[in-house]
RNA sequence: UGGGGUGUAGCCAAGUGGUAAGGCACCGGAUUUUGAUUCCGGCAUUCCCAGGUUCGAAUCCUGGCACCCCAGCCA
């Protein structure tokens, strides 16, 4: 069976093709995924690694796994066991290609020895503001630091000085010789390495200078023998120094730098600054919070990975701003889970029903299929009795023309049980329908009209007797605007949708629900796609809906 | 009037001088014991704008316009 999977075509592989046709990487290419684990991956990081990996698996290549962890101030052991996690349930593999930065430390500190050697580096005695200052700005050039000639043999001996700890936090750094009139202003001799007395994460306090991304980056792809570096629109600008670099040392291979535009969704922050912010603030409970768009976020939420990989494919790889919308990933999810995800019932708003012609103390168990499109997913059996559950959206006291649910004297079909049909409503003391009564048509059984009879609607329900308390989560997106921005905490709290997670309680669930392991998907019928989520126990059952069904009637009663 | 980028439908996106793929969204219609799924059909006479080159331009040239990124001892 010849499958037509379509890889899109897109400008990363176009390059990469025409490198390997003209025969300039007979051994192979190699990327890599280069996260600074500073927090926990998001959306975002998943085009970056479908990427990197994808286009090394197609093309026969390797993909390095490296932690990009220059800067001990925020980088933990955390976020580096979360990112393993992360990319691994998204199904890719490293093998033996795990890396840090940090592991190259000294390598990376011997090409800076080597670019003071060459004159191409100094040690600068400016501080920070200083340096700032004599930068110039986007429109005028700067000037040169008063430590720029300094010779090779200062240059040298300050340097291992700084290494050797004897000086201050911030009184030093080595700075890269190239023009601080360019146009670029990554090439104003930019910072090479900064003090900084902080224990690493790896190499604990055997180092008090820390290299710049700037300088690391490029030596970590020549080391690694990566050929292809993918990365962000962003660092557009640092090309000219990612190539500077490699063109004034003696690098082992010669990466090159290729950009892309970075993902933004509608309805989503997709910058680690502001995730960071909603779990500081407690916007969120946590990084793996539904609502976010981290990996672990959605993967509680119960996206099934090969939906974000899926979804990731479809977007494609530009330069262009891109700007997708929610539907998109919604649709990759529903995709997913559809031909996968058994069926079951559960009521979120309950409605109690008495269908007064069911013997009061009868019960029957009914057959129900698990996927009413793969017979192979089996069928189980579902309770009913006298008195069940429907939800509340299904009825109505006084409908409108185009609604054929539940209403007074109106037929309709439980399914996979009987057709009943109204015959009372009763009301509560306020006014509110509390309770329905119902007849039903034993000749029915199993939602079957062997008179050839029409109804027009199907809801589903749960026997009030046998049914299982639950709390179910309702996410919608976390802020009001498809463009969120926010600088200050009353920003945030402004563009913030006050509705992102609504709990509803009190919810019923068909028994069969009791077994539901813990994030395995669940369809629970005309409602959504769900799973139980970790925090769950017997005694207090929770869901989180990971999406709802395509829902036609909801568009249909706006008008 | 510093430098670097990007403009194809509501949102993504293919297209690389030969007459605008595909997906999402949307709008029909069929089937349906989920208003789901599935199926079938519709959805850019035009590619940011204006000129030019060419038998022929989204693709080449010229000039505009709009938007994004860069002034960390962050990445």
């Amino acid at each position: 069976m010849t499958e037509d999977v379509v890889t899109p075509s897109h400008f990363i592989r176009q390059l990469i093709s025409k490198d390997i046709a003209a025969g300039r990487y007979p051994d192979g290419i190699a990327t890599r995924f280069p996260p600074e684990p500073n927090g926990y991956l998001h959306i975002g990081h998943a085009k970056s690694i479908c990427l990197n990996f994808g286009v090394a698996q197609e093309f026969g290549g390797v993909c390095f796994l490296r932690f990009d962890d220059t800067n001990p101030d925020r980088e933990s052991p955390e976020f580096v066991e979360s990112i393993q996690q992360d990319v691994r349930w998204l199904g890719f593999d490293w093998e033996d290609r795990l890396r840090h930065a940090s592991d190259y430390f000294q390598q990376l500190f011997d090409f800076a020895v080597g670019l003071i050697e060459s004159g191409n580096a100094y040690v600068c005695d400016l501080s920070a503001d200083e340096i700032r200052t004599t930068r110039g700005t986007l429109t005028s050039p700067g000037s040169n630091s008063p430590f720029r000639d300094r010779n090779p043999e200062e240059n040298l001996e300050l340097f291992n000085k700084m290494r050797a700890g004897e000086y201050d936090d911030g009184s030093r750094v080595l700075r890269a010789r190239i023009d601080m009139a360019s146009p670029n202003i990554h090439l104003r001799d930019p910072t090479l390495y900064r003090i900084r007395r902080q224990t690493h994460h790896n190499t604990g306090d055997s180092w008090c200078i820390y290299p710049m991304y700037d300088f690391t980056h490029p030596l970590s792809d020549a080391i690694e023998g990566v050929t292809h570096s993918l990365c962000t629109l962003e660092f557009e600008d640092n090309r000219a120094l990612y190539d500077w670099v490699l063109e004034h040392v003696s690098p082992p291979s010669r990466p090159y730098q290729t950009e892309f535009s970075r993902l933004s969704l509608e309805y989503t922050v997709v910058s680690k600054r502001l995730l960071t912010l909603l779990v500081s603030r407690g916007v969120v409970s946590g990084w793996d919070d539904p609502r976010m768009p981290t990996l672990s976020g959605m993967r509680r939420r119960g996206f099934p990975p090969e939906a974000i990989v899926d979804f990731c494919s479809r977007i494609g790889v530009t330069r262009n701003q891109q700007h997708v919308e929610i539907s998109v990933l919604e649709n990759c999810v529903r995709e997913a889970l559809n031909p996968t995800a058994p069926r079951a019932f559960g009521v979120l708003r309950p409605l109690r029903v008495v269908i007064e012609n069911y013997p009061e103390n009868e019960e029957e168990f009914l057959e129900a299929q698990n996927h009413p499109n793969d017979p192979s997913l089996g069928v189980r059996q579902v309770p009913f009795c006298r008195e069940i559950f429907i939800e509340q959206d299904d009825f109505m006291e006084d409908p409108p023309r185009k609604f054929f649910r539940l209403a007074p004297g109106r037929e309709v079909r439980l399914r996979y049980a009987y057709l009943v049909t109204c015959t009372s409503v009763i009301h509560d003391e306020n006014g509110n329908v509390c309770e329905v009564r119902c007849t039903y048509d034993p000749q029915t059984k199993g939602g079957n009209t062997p008179d050839g009879r029409k109804v027009k609607g199907t809801i589903h329900w749960v026997s009030a007797k046998h049914s299982l308390n639950a709390e179910v989560r309702l996410y919608q997106p976390l802020f009001k605007d498809p463009n969120p921005k926010f600088d200050s905490d009353t920003e945030l709290e402004q563009t913030l949708n006050p509705d992102s997670c609504e709990t509803v309680d009190n919810c019923k669930l068909e028994p069969s629900l009791g077994d539901a392991g813990i994030g395995s998907p669940i369809q629970l019928e005309r409602l959504g796609y769900f799973c139980v989520d970790p925090s769950s126990t017997n005694q207090k059952r929770i869901l989180n809906r990971t999406v709802s069904l395509r829902d036609t009637w909801a568009r249909v009663k706006e008008k």
